[in-house]
RNA sequence: GGCCCGGUAGUUCAGUUGGUUAGAAUGCCAGCCUGUCACGCUGGAGGUCGAGGGUUCGAGCCCCUUCCGGGUCGCCA
């Protein structure tokens, strides 16, 4: 039976004593995380967030009562206790323990509550089936390793709002009930049951409400802000999420990325003890997108992509010439190392996952190192051109060479994604490191198929480099914007930009992006309108905590790194939410299933 | 919306060519044990093999449908 706390205080959690403490009487408590009967004597480790200490309690010290209630005791019981620290003795020291050189005596005891046989272990020995620790997710949370990521969480949004404060910062809150927006994600939608037939939108981020603080004067604004996206969940993408969003007034690219900058170093500095060096370095997308494959390339290992259009013209290999001849282009990774030891089943394995990047094949060389080759197109391809190849990729024994022919970006895309398993699977990335970058002139624009007109590639107030703005009625599609993502070993961690602030430059916008003066000015009229009053210059960032916590934590799912998060389908499991409502309050909202 | 992987005691898993009463470990319960630390020893309980249908003399195993979880493409300003 329970009993009640009454006067007890707790004089500290349980890691937090040591051998400093030996002879002094303590009062601890947390839950039972283990218990081991010897026959009239208990060993009992404590567990709190801070860790474990042994509990002794003797049947020759304890009175009847006392030691029988302690003989009671199961996993995950609540625990009272109060006893002295003693040392261990020099055979009973346990290293694996932070306390293992002292226990506490026990001198009483109370049973603060019972528990229920847990349907999971709370400690970290075992893998489980995700989905049963997502269940039980307050149990999980016991985990050392779960309670050490949600104080590492905390520590590092304390570091950057410590650096966001020092360096001028407002914090703001924003509306989380706010108005949906055409473009983008899907908004997650609120019925109103004032409005009929009116709906709130959840932010996708506070993008035009922190441009209005600009606008306003507040010069300096931050917020740990939760978005909201109503898209397929990713291993590393949630339906709500944690951004770190800033914005600023007066400044150019170089201004926002130091203060971002600043950010992480204090984090590195703060959370992870090692020095980031600054600046970090800078690539424009179209070095990333030539040189990795991605807009977020991972600078761990080297490897770069070659583009091998003019040799391919007249190689032979048909498929080859016909992707040049149509306007695509051939493109080669070389694999250093071990790579020509894959076998076939493997190469055949890497051609399979590139398919699904959408390009029709992988080429593949082999160059073992007794000089003989393997490869899947050589019998195609002339020795001369052959031999070319060979020299211009510099292929020494050992390498293998892949080579993909398609659409520029298609091959190019695939090839990135290619060469990011390879650096895996060849044990290339050194996953010691830490490599931050800046992607910059993102392009402005992007052609949507489907819709058939372009769209904004990052949101449609993002301000075009001034060396493209002649550009823009007639190449709209080669017009770069003032726009930088900040990646980390491979990661988009987030993105940002310098805003339109003049009417004239984003009605020119609209128009490119196909809406008419009219349109523009029914979707974003409010904006339009507070821009007339004397907005400044000015531009921003936002990054994601939850993929800034996976690396910190070492873990490539987002689950991992939020305290509840919900399943791929976007339910939570342990909620069981989104459920389903009343008939009254579906009447309130004036809403009718289908 | 497409493709791929998985679902068997509370938990982690095994389960052969379709063949007797579905196993192990761990956890749980009971007993013994005074220096354990993944304590040990003895005994015990514990199963809608995700669900539904089909094939078969017989299905955990084969087929179909469906649900759930994961990965991924599309999607994600």
């Amino acid at each position: 039976m329970a009993q009640l706390l009454g006067d007890w205080k707790r004089d500290r959690r349980c890691a937090e004593l040591g051998l400093e403490d030996v002879g002094q009487a303590f009062t601890l408590m947390g839950w039972v995380d283990r218990v081991r009967n010897m026959g009239g004597l208990l060993f009992v480790w404590l567990r709190d967030r801070s860790g474990i200490i042994q509990l002794v309690c003797d049947e020759r010290h304890l009175d009847q009562a006392t030691y029988q209630q302690a003989e009671r005791l199961r996993q995950e019981y609540v625990l009272a206790v109060r006893g002295t620290v003693t040392r261990r003795e020099a055979g009973a020291v346990n290293d694996k323990l932070r306390t293992g050189a002292i226990e506490l005596q026990v001198k009483e005891l109370k049973l603060l509550n019972e528990a229920a046989t847990p349907p999971i272990y709370t400690d970290d020995g075992v893998e489980e089936n995700e989905a049963v620790r997502l269940k039980y997710r307050y149990l999980d949370l016991r985990r050392p390793s779960m309670q050490r990521m949600l104080q590492l969480r905390s520590k590092t949004v304390n570091a950057i709002r410590g650096h966001m404060i020092a360096e001028g910062f407002v914090e703001v809150e924003t509306p989380i009930m706010t108005k949906s927006t055409p473009e983008g994600a899907r908004d997650f939608l609120v019925p109103s049951r004032l409005h009929p037939g009116k709906f709130y939108a959840l932010p996708q981020s506070p993008q035009i409400y922190k441009q209005l603080l600009m606008l306003s004067g507040l010069d300096r604004y931050f917020q740990f802000a939760k978005c909201f996206r109503d898209e397929d969940s990713r291993a590393d993408r949630q339906p709500e999420f944690t951004q770190l969003d800033l914005e600023m007034s007066f400044v150019n690219p170089a201004d926002v990325q130091a203060v971002v900058e600043g950010a992480f170093a204090a984090v590195f500095d703060q959370v992870k003890g090692r020095p980031l060096p600054l600046p970090l370095p800078r690539m424009t997308w179209q070095e990333a997108m030539d040189s990795y494959g991605s807009d977020k390339p991972d600078l761990r290992f080297d490897m770069k992509i070659s583009q091998l259009s003019d040799w391919a013209q007249g190689c032979g290999f048909s498929i080859f010439e016909r992707a040049v001849d149509s306007g695509g282009i051939v493109c080669a990774l070389k694999a250093p190392g071990a790579a020509a030891a894959l076998s076939r089943k493997e190469m055949d394995a890497l051609g399979e996952y590139v398919k699904t990047y959408h390009v029709k094949g992988l080429a593949w060389l082999a160059l073992n190192q007794d000089g003989s080759q393997r490869s899947s197109f050589a019998k195609f391809i002339t020795d001369d051109k052959m031999g070319q190849l060979l020299q211009r990729m510099d292929v020494q024994p050992g390498d293998a060479l892949f080579m993909i022919a398609d659409k520029k970006p298609t091959a190019l895309v695939a090839m990135g994604q290619l060469r990011v398993k390879l650096g895996y699977q060849l044990g290339l990335v050194d996953e010691g490191r830490d490599e931050l970058l800046w992607v910059t002139e993102f392009p402005l624009l992007e052609w949507n198929e489907e819709a058939q007109r372009f769209t904004a590639a990052h949101h449609p107030f993002t301000s075009p480099m001034e060396e493209d703005f002649h550009l823009m009625e007639e190449h709209p599609e080669q017009v770069r914007a003032k726009a930088y993502d900040l990646v980390y070993n491979g990661v988009e961690m987030g993105s940002g930009s310098i805003r339109i602030h003049s009417s004239d430059l984003q009605e020119r916008m609209f128009r490119l992006l196909g809406f008419t003066h009219e349109e523009a000015w029914e979707r974003f009229g409010f904006l339009l309108e507070a821009f007339k009053y004397g907005t400044p210059p000015h531009g921003g960032f936002a990054f994601g905590i939850d993929r800034l916590m996976m690396l910190l934590i070492g873990t490539d799912s987002l689950r991992d790194v939020i305290a509840f998060p919900k399943v791929q389908n976007a339910s939570c499991l342990m909620m069981e939410t989104p459920s389903t409502v009343s008939e009254e309050q579906l009447r309130q909202l004036h809403l009718k299933l289908l």
